[in-house]
DNA sequence: GTTGCCGCACTAGGAACAAC
DNA sequence: GTTGTTCCTAGTGCGGCAAC
């Protein structure tokens, strides 16, 4: 059946079949110049779509700036209010000699604090706006010796003026945290005992308890491939606290250093050396501590004698409801790697699942031996190493 | 129920600052 | 100039919500 029709069709086709062709072709043409006309017009669109992002990002730019200073102003005035009338002057002053709407007006108050050497942010890069909170000291428009503007960090934020959350941990019936516990990518593995007698083992910021121990993952020193359990703690070092980071792959080479940002930048030099990788090998101490994390601050403040640092400045704290936190799911060393960026690192999964666990959904029971957290992908006791996907 | 958007929380890396 | 600290930015995933 289908045979004979083939036959038939081809058969009797022929002569029409030179016809269709050539009408295929036309018809073919035809489509393809509309498809062409199609793309071109999608070309223009999108050339119109790309001009007007650009014109509105400028716009933003331009209207966050505007924004920026107007709110640099109302602090001014706020500040000018309780302030004595000599410094009301000097602020009126500023204001209206402020015409260019530039960072100028990030500088150092001379009534306030003397001026120190002018360390301008020459950079390209956006200034950082200035809050109504750092505002305290800006009102004296200074000049740039290299004649451009220098652009001021914001001063230190207050360091009680905001309540942060921090997600709940479980404690026992005598208030004690129980661990270990997992706190974003850290095992808070001991919190130690705050040493409230000498003044170098707290700041104004942070306290450094004594027997202080957390452990994260990061790259391997020693195996550029993988990434490796790292241990840090926190030991009396009679004058001043000692940071020491031990390797899981290199337990007989810890690393001691008198600041967490120097033991750790020790480790992230090595870390890259071995990658051949020449980007910065600055590492922020207090943050791979732990210390920026608003939840183990929380729970250091809450040791026995911490209010007794007299140097510390006691934080607010609020327990979040049990909403599970989103956040990177990376590992430090996906980012360390350098391709999180462009996506090309895969997360080790054990970090995934960690970070799934410590958000709220179930904290306590799951982090419980405190190895849990690196020891997924089915292997229970092996979680010293974890084999990166892609380099 | 699915999809898409938005806001939030969080992190690593690096820039800027401060102290020496 | 070096070292240590703090802050900012970009990137990421999840929950909430509305629209379908």
């Amino acid at each position: 059946m289908a045979q004979s029709h083939s036959h038939t069709h081809t058969h009797s086709g022929r002569g029409r079949h030179a016809t269709t062709t050539h009408e295929n072709g036309a018809v073919t043409q035809e489509r393809y110049q509309k498809l062409k006309r199609k793309v071109r017009d999608m070309q223009n669109e999108y050339d119109k779509l790309t001009k007007e992002l650009e014109r509105s990002r400028k716009r933003i730019k331009s209207l966050k700036k505007e924004k920026e200073l107007l709110l640099d102003r109302i602090s001014q005035y706020e500040d000018s209010d309780s302030s004595d009338s000599e410094k009301s002057v000097e602020l009126s002053s500023e204001a209206t000699s402020d015409s260019d709407g530039s960072s100028a007006q990030h500088s150092q108050a001379s009534s306030v604090r003397p001026i120190k050497k002018a360390r301008g942010r020459l950079s390209t890069k956006k200034l950082s706006p200035p809050t109504p909170a750092n505002n305290i000291v800006n009102s004296v428009p200074i000049t740039h010796p290299s004649g451009k503007v220098p652009k001021k960090r914001a001063s230190k934020r207050p360091l009680n003026a905001k309540t942060m959350k921090v997600q709940h941990v479980e404690q026992d019936e005598n208030g004690n945290y129980k661990l270990p516990v997992q706190i974003g990518i850290l095992t808070v593995l001991n919190l130690g005992t705050v040493v409230y007698d000498r003044d170098t083992f707290h700041n104004e910021r942070y306290i450094w308890p004594v027997g202080y121990a957390v452990k994260r993952a990061y790259n391997s020193m020693i195996n550029s491939k993988a990434q490796t359990m790292y241990v840090c703690k926190i030991e009396d070092g009679l004058e001043n606290p000692k940071f020491v980071i031990e390797a899981e792959d290199q337990p007989n080479k810890p690393i001691i250093a008198n600041t967490a940002t120097g033991a750790w930048t020790t480790v992230v030099r090595e870390a890259n050396a071995i990658r051949q990788r020449d980007h910065s090998n600055s590492a922020s101490g207090p943050d791979y501590f732990g210390f920026s994390q608003a939840t183990i601050r929380k729970m250091i403040q809450d040791l026995p004698n911490a209010h007794k640092c007299k140097n510390y400045v006691m934080q607010n704290f609020e327990v979040m409801k049990n909403r599970v936190a989103g956040g990177r799911r990376r590992g430090a060393g996906a980012r360390a790697n350098g391709n999180a960026k462009n996506g090309t690192v895969e997360s080790p999964a054990s970090v995934n699942v960690q970070s799934r666990e410590e958000n709220g959904v179930e904290t306590g029971s799951s982090v419980g031996d405190g190895d849990v957290v690196m020891s997924n992908s089915g292997e229970g006791e092996g979680e010293g190493e974890v084999e990166l996907e892609s380099e």
